[in-house]
RNA sequence: GGGCCCGUGGCCUAGUCAGGAUAGGGCGGCGGCCUUCUAAGCCGCAGGUCGGGGGUUCGAAUCCCCCCGGGUCCGCCA
């Protein structure tokens, strides 16, 4: 609703400065956002700083531009209530009429509330971790932040379709294979298994030119197709791809589907790349191997012994997945900015539209950062487990009476939303640490803080009869903790719509937590099932509300919303 | 050496893209609130050179330049 509202204050905005005589043209409602400096504030509910934009061009005081626009501004709109010159800034207020609106929106939409009509196909990879081992803290950011975006995406209207890229053409699952002949599978969970060959095969092959021989070997005939190798390395893959799928189950992320690297070799695609660069750009041998020259740099297109690169199927991959949807996403830690980079730069060439990259910044331990190949990490399944755990001693401590059934499964949703809120609550682009004192603490406000918030809302609402919206009047919700709540559940698809044009889903994990926290204001001040009819519907109605944006908003971070806990 | 990112009270963090009205939160600390809808909650107090220095501007955490600290990339690895 918000949005709507932001609408018409820019129309109105626009038509004083067309009275006046500004010359303007603006297309797009964000450009208009722009133009107009609108922007979010404590004084009003949505604020222009125009006049101080326009004072240097029409060298005006900016006070007087602001009381000349006013006096030409008209307003039709029956969500905005009034408006005011103060400070230079034009301030506009909301209307009554906007916050029943709002409530009765929320209702009506429910679980689709959030909707913003986007469309088209978006294709959206992320985790995308190579099959040598177990998940890691580092890699569930990435798993995070994709699988939040997909929800969200989906949410706005997008159809959203998630990639997992196998990477079983690596050097890596080589090494694995090798390994595993030597030292064989041991009977865990076959990530870690698998994860466990990878080290120590590792630390064997190092320095040891035999061994690098055979590893080379192995991926050569792999890309030969050699039926031997090919099912042991295919093996090696499926069994940790197992355990890593088992893990994303987990944590509620979801992936439409997994795409082995190998395909782009095998059906030929990688190999007609390279004929089409050949054709298009400066391409040149050095030394056996196949090489192309971006700017001042070289990119290695096929080694001297004729085995194909990351990149080059990489190539492959972006191309099918670029002429396959409308938006092509890749959620990627921030160590391949260059070599995203390079990718864009040849699909260019290749006249293929390019990605959008999202990127995101490491997560490390206090100590130094986490490699799976020297198995210094923590597993997410060992972080979920442990999590689990302390949220079961919590519900435990609160809920004694509570069979065990219920401790256990309120315990799953508040441990993996609380992993999942804090992954997701800080920006991309900062570095993180992981520490498990932060991690285990529940009492901070995170994930639990939210869900409690929402089976509060839901344990009032069993409670009480609802009456329908439209027999109710919800002009008694007057009370400033009611208004402001209302302005606030106004604005998710403003939220969602901020996410749309950055892909910064951690402005839902605030948004959610500002909600929860008005809720909880609300809560404290005003009784509900004690206050007096007609009151007591009207506030019912607002609850339900709250526990309508509560939900979607945590169904978009992946967070389970408990009705009870 | 070059590129990219980050640097906000003891700790974590929002705000930075699109410069504006007293820099928002949280954790930890201190002090309060359970005969009222779940106290995983609420209220109050203490705590800030927005890494440093220049510059642009009526106005800078936000833009530009330099420097410092941390991360990361610059392979016939992925």
């Amino acid at each position: 609703m918000f949005e709507k509202f932001v609408k018409e204050v820019s129309n109105s905005i626009s038509k004083a400065l067309e009275e006046i005589g500004s010359e303007i043209d603006v297309k797009s409602s964000e450009e208009l956002f722009m133009f107009l400096s609108l922007e979010e504030s404590k004084y009003c509910d949505l604020a222009s700083s125009i006049s101080f934009k326009l004072a240097k061009k029409l060298k005006k005081n900016p006070m007087e531009i602001a009381s000349e626009i006013s006096e030409n501004m008209e307003i039709s709109s029956n969500l905005i209530s009034s408006y005011e010159v103060k400070n230079g800034y034009l301030n506009f207020f909301v209307s009554e009429d906007y916050l029943q609106e709002v409530l009765k929106r929320i209702e009506k939409e429910n679980e689709y509330y959030g909707y913003i009509g986007r469309k088209g196909k978006v294709i959206l990879e992320h985790t995308s971790a190579n099959p040598n081992g177990p998940l890691h803290i580092g890699h569930a950011r990435n798993s995070v932040i994709g699988d939040s975006l997909r929800r969200i995406l989906n949410t706005a209207g997008y159809e959203v379709e998630t990639h997992y890229y196998v990477n079983d053409m690596g050097r890596q699952m080589a090494i694995v294979t090798w390994g595993m002949r030597k030292y064989g599978v041991k009977e865990i969970k076959g990530d870690h298994a698998i994860g466990e060959i990878y080290v120590r095969a590792n630390s064997e092959i190092e320095g040891n030119e035999e061994a690098e021989r055979e590893v080379n070997e192995i991926l050569k005939k792999y890309e030969e197709g050699d039926p031997q190798i090919s099912s042991e390395l295919r093996k090696a893959v499926e069994i940790a791809l197992r355990g890593i799928k088992e893990t994303l189950e987990k944590m509620k992320v979801h992936h439409d589907v997994f795409i082995w690297e190998s395909e782009f070799v095998r059906n030929g695609e990688v190999e007609r790349i390279l004929e089409e660069l050949k054709n298009r750009c400066e391409v040149f041998e050095e030394d056996g191997a196949l090489l192309l020259r971006l700017d001042d740099e070289k990119v290695v297109l096929r080694r001297s012994d004729g085995t194909s690169l990351y990149i080059t199927r990489d190539i492959a991959y972006h191309k099918y997945k670029c002429t396959h949807s409308d938006l092509c996403i890749d959620i990627l830690g921030a160590d391949h900015k260059l070599i995203s980079s390079q990718l864009s730069k040849i699909l260019k060439i290749l006249g293929v539209k390019t990605p959008k990259v999202v990127t995101f910044e490491f997560v490390s331990l206090p100590e130094s950062s986490m490699s799976t190949r020297k198995g210094v990490f923590i597993s997410v399944d060992e972080v979920m487990e442990r999590m689990i755990e302390r949220a079961y001693e919590e519900v435990s401590s609160r809920r004694s009476d509570a069979p065990e059934e219920f401790r256990r499964d309120v315990a799953k949703k508040v441990g993996i939303g609380a992993m999942r809120y804090d992954l997701i609550r800080v920006m991309r682009d900062k570095p993180m640490v992981f520490s498990w004192e932060e991690a285990l603490d529940f009492e901070k406000q995170g994930a639990p803080y939210i869900q409690y918030s929402h089976a509060r809302a839901s344990s009032i609402l069993r409670k009480a009869e609802l009456k329908k919206i439209d027999e109710v009047d919800l002009s008694l919700l007057k009370e400033p903790q009611e208004v402001q709540l209302i302005k606030l559940l106004g604005k998710l698809p403003w939220i969602v719509h901020q996410i749309c044009e950055t892909f910064n889903p951690h402005i839902l994990a605030g948004y959610s937590r500002d909600v929860a926290d008005l809720f909880n204001e609300f809560y404290r001040d005003l009784p509900v099932l004690k206050a007096e009819e007609p009151l007591s519907s009207a506030r019912l109605h607002l609850v339900l509300c709250t526990k309508i944006v509560l939900r979607n908003s945590l169904n978009m971070l992946g967070i389970d919303a408990p009705e009870e806990m």
